[in-house]
DNA sequence: ACGAAATGTATGGTTTACATTACATTCTGT
DNA sequence: ACAGAATGTAATGTAAACCATACATTTCGT
């Protein structure tokens, strides 16, 4: 049940793309429902290829559907 | 030996970089050289949290580190 | 030409992003 | 209030993205 360090704009792009369904865009992007659910209850992170596609649906960068959520990056 | 549907530029990245080594791009992400090497030769995509970090080390964003190689996305 | 550094290959193991199926809950319109 | 649509949960399985270790090959400075 543990969050992935990754968050997403999906529910919020589904809604401003005219009250499209789950459903709809798991067709859309070539996934289950059950991927689309997981992803917008921050349960994992979609594959670079799945954020491609779904960023794709939108028209959007990946960088403008997915985040960075910055705990802590300790490099040398 | 399958080659993944996603292309980068780490290599150039790593080059205009300072004459960056594979190793210190490894470490600078957290990960293998192994997994470094793997990414450069294309034999698989990294997971969104890997993308973002390595983007991240370049100061670029996802998008322009990586990119889609369109093979055909079909659609309904 | 030699040695060291950089790059590549091989094998095996763990974790997680998926799929599939089935069922439960909430939202909505009439 | 009821039916159907939308959303959520649960359980099991598979493929692939990692790690770790060891060894082989190429590149490069002196």
């Amino acid at each position: 049940m543990t969050t992935s360090p990754i968050g997403n704009h999906l529910r919020r792009l589904r809604f401003d793309h005219g009250e499209m369904t789950q459903e709809a865009l798991a067709r859309a992007a070539g996934v289950t429902r059950q991927t689309v659910i997981a992803l917008e209850a921050g349960r994992y992170a979609p594959s670079l290829e799945l954020a491609f596609r779904l960023a794709r649906v939108f028209g959007k960068q990946v960088d403008d559907v997915f985040f960075w959520r910055d705990d802590s990056v300790a490099l040398t």
